[in-house]
Order: C-alpha cells, then sequence, then structure tokens
DNA sequence: ATGTGAAATCTTGTATACAGTCTCCTAAAC
DNA sequence: GTTTAGGAGACTGTATACAAGATTTCACAT
C-alpha cells in the first residue's frame, strides 16, 4: 500500500495521513472528500476511511452531513479569531497547572522539545518548526497533570496550528522566546506569571494571525 | 431493528444509544464493548457500531486499544475531579462571551430552558432535570456565539453529566437557582458578573461531588 | 433559449465475508 | 503441582458486495 511505515492499523495510518493532508493544506478548505477516492489513492479500502472521517469529523477538521459526504471544514476568519478566544482560557489554566504540578520530569520534557524547535528553527526547517511549537503547548497540557484538558488540547493545537498554516501567519523566533520565558515560569512553581505568560503568548499570536488576515482581503484558496 | 424512530443514519443512532447508554450507567465503567454483541444487541451490523465507537472514543467515553478492544472509559475520583478545572476555565470564559455578545434570541433560549428545567424539577423527573442541567450549560455555550467554544463544550458536559450520574451526586434546586443567576447576570451584559457566577457555579458543583466521592469508599461498580 | 423529467451515474450507508491476532483452555513434560 | 506448548474459539481489522439516496445528463417539450 501506499502508506510508509510499520503501523498498528490502517485505521490510524490513515486518519494521521488525513489530517496531516489538512493541516497542511493539500487537502484544501471545503474541499470534498469522496470515500472511494480517498481509499484508492491511500491504497486502503473505504472502511478505514470512514472511521477516520468519524475521528476527524468529531475533532472539527471534517464536516459530515448525512448522505451527502464529508468536506474539510471551512474556517471563516471569524472562526478562526474565535480560536484564540478559547485558547487563552485553556492554555492559561494548562499554564497554571503545570507549574503548580511541576515535576523533574515534565520540566525535562518541555526544555526538550523547546531545545528541538530551537535547532529546528536555527536550521531553517519551518514546517518542521510548525510541529514543534504545537508539540511545545501539548507538552504544557500534559504536564498540567490534568488528562482530560490534555484530550481537549491535542485537537484544540492542532486546529490552531492549521489556523496559522491556511493564514501563512510564521512568527518563529518571538514565539520560541515567549516560549523559553513560559517555561522558567512553569519551572519556578509560578502559577500566575505562568499563566500570565501563556495568555500573553495566545494573545501575542492572535494579533500576528489578525495582521496576517488583515493583509489579505481574500482567502487563498477561494 | 430495536432502534425506534425516525432517523437519518443508522451509525446516528447507533452513537446516540451507546452514549446514552454509557452517560445512563447501562453500560458501566471499564466495561468491554465487544462490536459482534452490540451490533446483534441494537440490531444493525458492526459497521456503524464501529464508527461510533470511534467517534465515541474521540469525545474520551471509550478507550480504545487496536486489536485488543474498546472498553467504557474508566473514571477515577482524580479525572473526576479534573475535569471540574476544565469546567471553570471554560465555562467561565463561555458565561463572558454570552453576556458580551447577548441578543434577545439568546436570552430567551436560555430562558426557555430554564423554565423547562424547572418544571421537570417541580414534578419529580429526575431523568431529565440532568438532561436539562446539562441542556442550560450548553446554551450558554451557544450563547457565547464562539464556534469552537460550543463544539467543544458539548463532550465536555457530556462528561460532566456522565461523572455526576456516576456519583449519584445530584443537587437540583440549588443548581436550579445558580442557573437563574447566572441567566440574569448574561441578560444584564455584566461580563465580570457572569463569568464569576459561572464559575462559583461549576465550583459549588465540584464540592458536592467532593463530598459524594468521599461518601463512598468504592465505587458502585467495583 | 429555458424548463422539465427520467435515465444513468456516482456516492454513501449497511451488511457480509474473510484473514490475522489474541485469549483461554487443555494436555503433556518436568 | 507447576509450567509450557499447542490448538480451538473469539474478536478485531480490512475488504468486498449490495442497496438506497443524490446528482448529473440529456432528451424533449414549451
Amino acid at each position: 500500500m501506499t502508506l510508509g511505515g510499520a503501523h498498528q492499523t490502517l485505521r490510524d495510518e490513515v486518519t494521521r495521513e488525513l489530517r496531516r493532508r489538512i493541516l497542511s493544506g493539500e487537502l484544501a478548505q471545503g474541499e470534498r472528500l469522496i470515500e472511494d477516492r480517498l481509499a484508492a489513492a491511500l491504497g486502503v479500502s473505504r472502511n478505514p476511511v470512514r472511521e477516520s472521517i468519524r475521528v476527524l469529523a468529531a475533532e472539527g477538521f471534517i464536516q459530515v452531513v448525512p448522505r451527502l459526504g464529508a468536506t474539510v471544514a471551512r474556517l471563516s476568519a471569524e472562526e478562526g479569531e474565535e480560536l484564540f478566544d478559547v485558547r487563552m482560557a485553556v492554555e492559561g489554566l494548562a499554564a497554571r497547572l503545570a507549574a503548580r504540578k511541576r515535576t523533574p520530569a515534565s520540566a525535562e520534557r518541555l526544555r526538550r522539545v523547546l531545545e528541538q524547535a530551537k535547532e529546528a528553527v536555527e536550521s531553517g526547517r519551518l514546517a518542521e518548526v510548525a510541529d514543534l511549537n504545537t508539540a511545545f503547548h501539548l507538552a504544557v497540557g500534559e504536564a498540567a497533570g490534568n488528562s482530560y484538558l490534555a484530550l481537549m488540547m491535542k485537537p484544540m493545537l492542532q486546529r490552531a496550528q492549521w489556523i496559522f498554516s491556511q493564514t501563512a501567519a510564521v512568527r518563529g523566533p518571538h514565539s520560541w522566546q515567549e516560549h523559553l520565558s513560559l517555561c522558567e515560569a512553569i519551572e519556578a512553581g509560578d502559577e500566575d506569571e505562568a499563566q500570565a505568560r501563556a495568555v500573553a503568548h495566545v494573545a501575542a499570536a492572535r494579533r500576528s494571525f489578525l495582521a496576517a488576515a488583515g493583509r489579505r482581503t481574500k482567502h487563498p484558496n477561494d
């Protein structure tokens, strides 16, 4: 089959691959997803594809209308902006809890992701930078030691990454600095400061998003 | 087939029915979900059941291990408690935004749910009360006019309802009073007050949960 | 030209079939 | 009595088949 590498189930591979294609823009917003064609393109049967579609729909990447089929979700500029409000609330909480429940292991993990991101920035691998930035945010979520928070943050952050890639609003170095500063507050166990820095970080991302969105009158996929 | 009423797709019916059985406790925590048996019990084939399982897994009600099968998720007391932190952050935001963006239509909708809940309480239909309380919280989420927030709150609130039903920690009348008070703050457009009341409401629910959880040393399903 | 309607085509929804994996039980070996 | 190899049964993962609904096309009437 077309999908590479060792895997546990085709279904999981398909889910990851479709998610990746959506996040990367290979599958454009609003594009119709025809089960047969996806299955053929991925070299699998329709069954794993269908199950993947349900999962991605639950995560909000795909919109499904019974009997009419599935399309890649559309993100209006408003919906993109709305997400930042949610992120400030959720990631602010995550940072606070991460500071409260910090352990050497979780701090180590944050530092490691940060280090990888730094390397990727310096060697100019931009595609990886986006993934690693998301990974850092998720690591904060996991450091919070709240399983539901982590469960909820994963699709939220992927959606955020999607929005950014669609808007072409990248802000590599600034973002990395802010991550470092957040990491330090968490390590210091300063809950208020950690929350404040997380919220400020997301707010900065929002400004960057608004600037990039304002620069374009129309959406690239229109 | 066994599932009642008019429907769009079997898949959706199955998803709702399984979710209902989990929320109601008919399917106990940790219980193994065998596709064949569920399909037979619901009078459908395995396919719709499998797709439903993926969806419910994405919502966090079911845990799936590839090749080993699916089980109803287990909620430890800690995980139950953790959810309240998330709810305070998310529902606080929802209440704030609902107050900011209030419209006659959304206020009307909140009032209507509140009214139904009141009737259910007064006529002692306890099963409905839980559903209507959840519906009120969700209505606040929708009144916030933030599509992702609403998308995210739906499974979160269902999970909260699940936790409560499992703990048998019901607090009908108090809860209703607090809903009313929150509704008034939203109608008045007082963002700070709305957020404060929502947070206080969830905090009260947490205390009630902790009291009920402390009352039992063991879980009823153990 | 425009609108209408029915056939043909495409697509989804559901069921069934089969292959591979896991579990559990049995029985032999020590 | 305990342990381990092997095999039967059970269950999941994937593919294929078929039924029903949606869309397109094209002929025909206006």
